[in-house]
DNA sequence: TATTGTTATACTCTATAACTATA
DNA sequence: TATAGTTATAGAGTATAACAATA
């Protein structure tokens, strides 16, 4: 057990700097395939999630996605503007706003979605299907954490 | 075959999503961890490059942290400036810096590199030994892919 | 008193273009 | 002419605190 024993732990075998790599290549091709619909990652995740049949909250899109309410603000603003969106008082609590999409922002999802898919699927297409399966349930489990 | 049977979709299933998310929490952790170093994430992986043994330009650094070159010129500024990597002129190629962390920098990238790697086993608890080193591998393969 | 959404502000990160020195 | 590093700048993303309406 010499000095020279200790771990080097190089940045290429942590978990983290491969997660925030691979997300940054993930980040580049969704942004390509969404550029052409107008749309940024943020704005398609507010759009999904009200374009979903679970009647979100500001507040509840806020948590799902890890931003600042404030942040869920501006997004919210920008898609209702468009009229891809509109905010409805939710009436068992008058404080809270509901998301929901439009018929137009149903369809700008959808074309929107497919694109992304496609834009994904080409970034997975070097693993295996199985490990692409794999992957998917080892990343939702790390992400949807109590903990965290 | 009726206009229903289309494919859903949520975000939840979004390979990209979860990619994104789980970095987020990642990033979180990874913050807290350094910040009582006086780091952040960019400098640290910035730190932790010079101090490898591969004796990196800063083109080098920029892109396999994917980061443009301009942003390590700031980041080596900050960590040289604290006395924690210096500049060094490639005899070879005379135009290229490569950044070598100082016997400072090495101390503080040790320690750093503990309080790191502690707050990511805290993050991976969840997974098994086995799960976390094949996530780790499907990460790598992920994010060195060449055509991105 | 606590929570939802909102506004305002400041800070970090990212992207781009132009410049210099070397090749 | 092409590349490494630098500078400057603008835009996107993030974090914080304070406030009004509602619970």
């Amino acid at each position: 057990m010499t000095s020279e024993t200790r771990t080097e732990r190089p940045l290429s075998l942590d978990t983290g700097f491969l997660l925030a790599r691979a997300n940054a290549c993930s980040l580049e091709a969704t942004h390509a395939a969404l550029e052409p619909h107008g749309l940024r990652v943020r704005s398609y995740s507010v759009l999904s999630l009200a374009a979903a049949e679970e009647r979100l909250s500001q507040r509840d899109i806020a948590e799902y996605l890890r931003l600042d309410p404030s942040q869920v603000v501006a997004l919210v603003d920008e898609l209702q503007k468009r009229q891809l969106v509109a905010r409805e008082t939710d009436p068992h609590d008058r404080r809270a706003k509901v998301v929901v999409a439009t018929d137009a922002g149903r369809q700008l999802r959808e074309a929107a979605s497919e694109a992304v898919h496609h834009a994904q699927a080409e970034m997975l297409e070097s693993l295996r299907p199985v490990e692409r399966e794999l992957l998917r349930d080892l990343l939702e489990r790390l992400a949807f954490q109590d903990h965290a």
